[in-house]
RNA sequence: GCCGGUGUGGCGGAAUGGCAGACGCGACGGACUCAAAAUCCGUUGUUGGUGACAACGUGUGGGUUCAAGUCCCACCACCGGUACCA
């Protein structure tokens, strides 16, 4: 008998160098085969190195992957760096080193880790978002939208800091200071490249319905979009200019007692001469532009205002007279700038009426119906609302609008460590794209990598750079010198996985038309607003373009819970609570660490990491191990096993498909529990138990495979086991016995009872029989092969 | 405020309306050992009882049902997202 012990070190190396010399996990460019995409969010390269939460994803798509592989696909699993970004530039700024430097060596890291965890990626395929043979395409992506006009330059509100001096990202405000220095964050109006997503509004809720997401993704971006329907009206004022206002309830119209207009809506400006109190209006504008984001939650629900005196405007359905406010709690970024006021339906108008004294006209009575409404009395709130919106557009007053909260994508940053705007500035002729073929636009070397005072990119230093000729006219012209943001080559990195090495085209025709859609796609919740949204818009345009051949990128996506540290908080620095894997992989390996990583709890939920809790699973694959020592082929295995063994290759199978990592790993420890207690196992079910187990733990299953001589070279190339449904149910089966609903005991029996012959078995059993002793047997209930419930008096 | 999610032993967590607590951790008892670790065997929801057994038990309060962790109604707590979006 073997006593040799469990050396994870020896056999982990041992296979991640076999499989990587075989190269028994690339794709193949086999078109014909069927296929099976899995993809997991690339990571960014941080300094950090791994977090005990990429594995979580990682491991769980791996398992998928490696299935997949088994039962005869054609799998693409790639792996690549999301490298462009901020954590790696500030590092840069601070240690003189550039940034490249930096990334390169963080990749070395990361791959390393990620190869000592034995996932199955074909690293063959790895991309890399900072290398210009990759971002050339990211680029080219930009021009095709610059082209359609959905790429634009215009002057936009940004979030700029105080004291570092530069324009920041809307993900680098938290709770209204800067992430880096924690000063005070506040807008200010600068010319900024946008992409037009919001083009896309209406397609990116519609096509939810094609795609299998969890509902919270699809519930959270329909939310983010914030589709809304309701009116524009055209409100004369006294000036003769039309105020035009956005309503959800043009059915309200009746009870509005006044507009408010945002600070910043141009009727101020042009009407200055009209208002009498022109300069306290301006005055409150400023004030309320020195406020910063922070100071704007905090005064929420304190309104301020001013009226508008000398002005008024007047009601087109009532031709009331009404005054004319101006509050920051209207926003010129959304609907027009300005509002109808009804103060007895609207909470926010309410408050502000009540501190300026306003009348509030009721007009909407408790049963829903509309009163004090001329035309619209007695109609209920949504058929007013139609007949409303109606009058208006006859009148030529109004017109039914849809509204959505999603903004254009602001796209710069005054930053070094991204993609180069391939854009020129010609006095001349405008913004002039870059022609196709000077393609990638380089990133220029340069020494210094921090943000000009002025919130402009370090490249306006470069001026060998900057001044450069028109493409159209050889004028002289200016590059434009901010990058782009850190979502840019993470929107359509799938594509290039199929074909990463292409030269001519973001990747071949042929290859995008066999590999797309990405059949499973797992990553954070945190993405949901931003790279899952931003990534599915990019596929639409490309879609548009002729490039993709369908308006979703992602047929499947699934979302894994945070892992949290052992005091159940988040895992940081600061909390001093952090599992560094690299320790874990070495001290009980990389099958141990992957099986307790998908056995920690639901997949789709939070889980806390308890590093005691990781011997169990270590003695699992230990016992699997050993389970090579009992090997007894003389011996057949008992009834109850084979229904066992069947059972448990149709639960891993099926739960695996369903995300219940955790339960197919219980399913194969109850089964290995079985199996020592019978005491042997046979050649043939260690040959099957190790193909269930190989996705989770892969190095020592194949290490079984190979000492036991279950099957050809690689336990990972082989068939996936299938059940028979026949044998997955027992022949003899325990029943539970009821009486009144109460658990009374059970008895055992062979399958496929009548009711009757369960009664009577059922009545020789003395606490069954207890109860209902002397009492009158109303109704039986009998679920076949599983309980019978007498309901007595 | 609005949207989404979650509440089950000492802990992580299982349960197509059908034996609540699978599987694992921890704890306790035992075997092996000079001893410890490892391993193996047993016990482990709470309360009462020597015991067989009984009662109670899935955040709270109601309801539907022969039967509710699961379905319905009302609430409470925590977590995540979002926020003056008219």
């Amino acid at each position: 008998m073997e006593t040799e012990k469990y050396s994870h070190k020896e056999i982990e190396k041992k296979w991640q160098e076999l499989w990587e010399k075989e190269g028994i996990f690339q794709a193949k460019n086999e078109y014909d085969k069927p296929k099976f995409y899995a993809l997991v969010e690339f990571p960014y390269p941080s300094g950090q190195g791994l977090h005990v939460g990429h594995p979580r994803s990682y491991t769980a798509l791996d398992i998928v992957a490696r299935k997949k592989r088994m039962q005869g696909y054609n799998v693409l699993y790639p792996m690549g760096w999301d490298a462009f970004g901020l954590p790696t530039e500030n590092y840069a700024i601070k240690n003189k080193i550039h940034p490249r430097i930096v990334t390169q060596k963080n990749i070395a890291r990361f791959k390393s880790q990620l190869k000592s965890l034995g996932i199955s990626f074909d690293w063959s395929r790895e991309i890399d978002t900072t290398d210009p043979e990759y971002y050339r395409w990211t680029q080219w992506i930009f021009l095709q939208m610059f082209k359609k006009g959905l790429a634009y330059k215009s002057e936009a509100t940004v979030n700029w800091c105080t004291s570092c001096k530069c324009v920041l990202a809307n993900e680098e405000v938290v709770s209204g200071v800067c992430e880096r220095c924690g000063s005070e964050v506040i807008h200010k109006v600068k010319s900024q490249w946008m992409l037009g997503i919001t083009k896309y509004a209406q397609r990116l809720i519609d096509d939810l319905k094609k795609v299998d997401y969890p509902e919270r993704v699809k519930t959270q971006q329909i939310n983010w979009i914030g589709r809304s329907s309701g009116a524009e009206i055209d409100f004369a004022t006294s000036t003769g200019e039309n105020l035009r206002i956005y309503t959800t309830c043009p059915n309200t119209i009746y009870g509005v007692t006044y507009l408010v207009i945002s600070p910043e809506h141009p009727f101020i400006k042009c009407h200055k001469n009209e208002i009498k109190n022109i300069e306290d209006i301006d005055k409150y504008k400023l004030e309320a532009n020195k406020k910063s984001d922070f100071q704007r939650t905090e005064v929420n629900k304190n309104k301020t205002g001013i009226k508008i005196e000398g002005i008024f405007a007047v009601n087109p359905v009532s031709d009331k007279e009404i005054p004319i406010f101006v509050s920051d709690y209207v926003l010129m970024s959304y609907g027009t700038g300005a509002i109808m006021a009804v103060p007895a339906h609207d909470e926010r108008d309410k408050e502000f009426a009540k501190k300026y004294k306003l009348p509030i006209v009721n007009v909407i009575d408790e049963n829903d119906n509309m009163v004090n409404s001329d035309i619209l009395d007695g109609l209920k709130s949504a058929e007013a609302k139609e007949k409303m919106i109606k009058l208006l557009e006859i009148k030529g007053k109004g017109r039914a609008k849809v509204n959505y909260k999603l903004r254009d994508w602001v796209f710069s940053r005054q930053r070094y460590w991204g993609e180069p705007i391939p854009i020129v500035h010609c006095k001349k002729c405008g913004y002039v794209p870059i022609p196709e073929s000077e393609l990638p636009l380089n990133l220029p070397e340069i020494e210094n990598f921090e943000s000009l005072g002025g919130g402009d990119s370090p490249l306006e230093n470069i001026e060998s750079w900057v001044n450069t000729k028109c493409p159209k006219c050889g004028g002289p012209a200016k590059r434009e010198t901010d990058t782009m943001p850190q979502w840019a080559g993470s929107s359509w990195y799938f594509l290039r996985y199929a074909d990463p090495k292409n030269k001519e085209n973001i990747a071949s025709d042929k290859s995008i038309r066999y590999w797309m859609p990405v059949d499973w796609y797992n990553g954070g919740m945190e993405h949901t607003t931003l790279h899952l949204l931003y990534s599915r818009f990019w596929y639409k345009f490309l879609y548009d373009i002729g490039i993709a051949p369908d308006v979703e990128p992602y047929k499947k996506r699934t979302s894994h819970g945070m892992i949290l540290g052992e005091n159940n908080e988040k895992m940081s620095k600061s909390r001093g609570n952090i599992i560094n894997p690299d320790d874990i992989v070495d001290e009980y390996g990389a099958d141990t660490m992957r099986i307790y990583e998908m056995f920690i709890g639901d997949f789709e939920k939070p889980a806390p990491w308890n590093t005691s809790s990781i011997k169990g699973s270590r003695r699992f694959i230990e016992r699997y191990f050993g389970l090579r020592n009992i090997i007894d082929d003389s011996k057949k295995m008992s009834a109850k096993l084979e229904t066992s063994l069947h059972k448990t290759i149709k639960k891993v199978s099926e739960d695996i498909e369903n995300i219940k990592f955790n339960t197919a790993i219980a399913s194969l420890m109850a089964l290995i529990n079985e199996i020592y207690d019978q005491g042997f196992i046979t050649t043939e079910y260690l040959r099957i138990f190790t193909l269930l187990i190989n996705p989770f733990a892969p190095h020592v299953s194949e290490e079984i495979w190979q000492r036991c001589k279950l099957g050809a070279k690689f336990a990972s190339s082989a068939q996936w086991p299938k059940y028979d449904e026949e044998k997955c149910r027992n022949s003899e089966i325990e029943i539970a016995l009821q009486v009144n609903g109460k658990f009374r005991g059970k008895i055992n029996c062979s399958a496929g009872l009548s009711e009757k012959e369960v009664l009577e078995l059922a009545k020789t059993n003395s606490s069954f029989s207890k109860f209902i002793e002397g009492k009158e047997i109303i109704k039986i209930i009998y679920v076949p092969n599983r309980l019978l419930n007498a309901v007595v008096k």
